[in-house]
DNA sequence: GTCTATAGGCGGATAGAC
DNA sequence: GTCTATCCGCCTATAGAC
């Protein structure tokens, strides 16, 4: 259980590189993301697997050496596919616009995609609850999408004008960090109803502590 | 799996209100949270349960319904631990130096939680991961130790003739949330040789944004 | 109350026909 | 490549002796 989970393995052998995904192993990622997702790693079986994707179990078999490859192949390409929907449509035409604007619009995507896409919170829940069994998938996670995010808004601190900020690197985290950990909390952990905070409260207070506007 | 979950079940059935739990009680318990911390819910097993806590299986099934009661209730029983833990000694004394010190305690104190306890990384690993299937235990571990995090926090920064903050609450969380995150992705999600930042570089620059001080 | 032994089922993975 | 059928082990939970 210990280094094992540290060395990538092959997750499709039979294939070669030049040539992409058949239909059946698109069917397969589709199928095996559904039950991983909603199931976790340990609860989902090879046999469900196999029924939402269609096939039979042999043929997963065929196309995935056993349940570790294709669970760490398929949570690799999701963390490609999510850094693609989060950060792939570029928005270089508002970065003209007031820091408050901009920061308000950074924040308020972040956190629609945790309220209109459930699975994201549950794509979420599966790379922390299993980071220490499978930390490869965690570390991708990190590269993928936190990193992005803060070179991205440690790239527009640094360039804006109107902020003088000591150390815009700390200072992207801290945003990324509050804005994430409002999702877990309201969200992820469902404390809507324990400790209730409008979104906009927060993000207003945010923004007022960076840039000192009241 | 939708409703059962949000049923609160009897963990102890055999045993009146008025008895604390017996040795081999606590035995199954300590023994059963080595093995959910470790393995996570679905792949922990009660033939180890027993084995880790040194009785037969049948005597874990007579001091607990089943795998899911003996879960849920040593979860409960772990959140109300680490709530004692972390905010049982109270730290009334030092409230009265500057700002920047009291902050930097309390941040410190946060991570080095994270750091010194491996097992409680675990522990936010197993609220965060089963927060779907369990969400009582998720909502225990809001009311419990984010709940009181922001508390706390917010009285001092009420309480406190320097600070003038135009929305302490707000402030709360998102000083809560930049410790949390960075501890997360730092420790839990193994980021530390990715996205590398040293913690002290991290809070001066929060207790910066906060106080106004540079 | 606690044990040993076992029921009964589902898990991952494979053999072999086509 | 894909299927059906199957192996074998481990799983949760319980029966029954003491």
């Amino acid at each position: 259980m210990d280094s094992k989970y540290d060395t990538m393995k092959q997750s499709k052998p039979k294939r070669t590189d030049r040539q992409l995904s058949s239909e059946k192993t698109e069917a397969i990622l589709e199928g095996g993301m559904q039950e991983f997702l909603t199931y976790g790693y340990a609860a989902t079986s090879m046999d469900r697997v196999a029924i939402a994707a269609k096939v039979s179990k042999a043929t997963v078999y065929s196309h995935f050496q056993d349940k570790e490859s294709l669970f760490v192949g398929l949570i690799q390409r999701l963390v490609e596919q999510k850094f693609q929907s989060i950060f792939g449509a570029s928005e270089a035409q508002v970065l003209q616009a007031a820091p408050q604007i901009v920061l308000r619009e950074f924040a308020n995507r972040a956190l629609d995609i945790g309220v209109n896409e459930p699975q994201f919170l549950n794509f979420m829940r599966l790379i922390l609850g299993e980071s220490a069994r499978f930390p490869q998938l965690a570390r991708a996670f990190v590269s993928n999408i936190e990193q992005t995010a803060f070179r991205k808004l440690c790239q527009y601190f640094t360039n804006c004008p109107h902020l003088k900020l000591s150390d815009p690197e700390a200072t992207a985290r801290i945003f990324v960090g509050a804005i994430v950990h409002f999702l877990i909390v309201q969200e992820m952990l469902h404390g809507k109803d324990i400790v209730p905070m409008e979104r906009d409260r927060l993000i207003t207070n945010l923004i007022e502590l960076i840039t000192g506007q009241p």
